[in-house]
DNA sequence: CGCCCGGCTTGATTTTAATCAACTCCTTTT
DNA sequence: AAAAGGAGTTGATTAAAATCAAGCCGGGCG
């Protein structure tokens, strides 16, 4: 029952539970698909028409710079939703690529049928709250991190806060998620281990 | 008159118009406060118990590491926002301090008040999930940034994005703001007058 | 089954930015 | 007016992380 997991997710985060015709509405807005490893929910230079609610799977978001090296901004699995929001709200092409990092299912939301939800549905809008007001926080985490930690030090806060992320994620994109190098993240994680 | 500039901001981000009586619901629920140039809106240990509008002049967020340094993690001038938003949420110790950079003139709301207006106005539910988006991208782009770019480039971007950050603060904040030490900045802004 | 590729490790070297230190202007204080 | 402190610059040195390069598995594919 993959909507069994949304449903749930959204009375967790409203803080309400849902009616099964509320319910009903939110299936309909939406529709599931699955992607295959490498596959890609967005592309560079696309505009981000959908948001997805993960309910089996990983997800990166991404962007690549001049040299061709990637730069990981956001991870995502079960019980995440995965989207560019800056192209989606602003109707601008992307700057950044989405793609499967294993075979995965989805539920997709077009902005429009999410629109409707927020205003039909009355769960909704409070989720989107309380996840935005999530949201800042973690943002705000990653950037003082970014700001004042050494590379070990952010790792040693993933290994911390996000110790799935390690579990699911290969090293690389661990790396490139912490804004290092594998090879720096490689020697970080030796001498970590030699205590 | 501060609060006009209050009623101007809460229109725009809602995108509707306050009417009288919910404007006065508005003004009642502030206290106007002035902050002399270094004085402290938060101290780090304290519980974040204001939201603070600000009128005139600037303040900046920022943490102290263990060797004394300050990391500066937010600036904002008139029209912006100032808090420590997890703190007043979590209701736990903030990480951070608040200053005034400048001296200053704010409309302090307490969480309460804020709940209050956010159930009885309702453009200011709107104004907030506005904010929030805002908010997303921008906290998006600095994290993109801080991983992707060095810090020459993280300079260029702040002075392409938020030139009047550069005209208002002095320089060894805005290092701060960016990550690096003063000294860099200083080399930096040398080598980019050179051209 | 063997081959090949991708992910990880390790070493040597280079690059970037931090650190330490000294000096110059200003502005503020007394 | 002198002193003191703060902000910015510049130079020399050190430290952190990136880059370049080689080799080592282990799993997937032909």
């Amino acid at each position: 029952m993959p909507y069994e997991s949304l449903r749930t997710y959204i009375n967790h985060y409203a803080g309400t539970e849902l009616t099964d015709e509320e319910f009903a509405l939110v299936m309909e807005a939406c529709t599931p698909r699955k992607y295959r490893k490498k596959q890609y929910l967005l592309q560079a230079g696309e505009v981000c028409k959908y948001v997805a609610f993960v309910i089996s799977g990983a997800f990166r978001m991404y962007s690549v710079d001049d040299k061709g090296v990637e730069h990981i901004l956001h991870l995502g699995i079960e019980n995440w939703w995965v989207a560019d929001r800056e192209s989606s709200l602003m109707l601008t092409p992307s700057r950044y690529n989405i793609d499967a990092v294993e075979d995965s299912e989805v539920l997709l939301f077009t902005s429009e049928k999410m629109q409707e939800l927020i205003a039909t549905v009355p769960a909704i809008p409070k989720m989107m709250a309380r996840l935005d007001q999530r949201n800042f926080i973690a943002s705000q985490k990653r950037i003082h991190a970014s700001i004042s930690l050494t590379a070990e030090e952010r790792y040693l806060e993933l290994l911390e806060n996000n110790p799935v992320f390690l579990q699911r994620f290969p090293q690389n994109m661990i790396a490139s998620y912490l804004g290092i190098t594998p090879e720096t993240l490689s020697r970080i994680r030796k001498k970590a281990l030699q205590r």
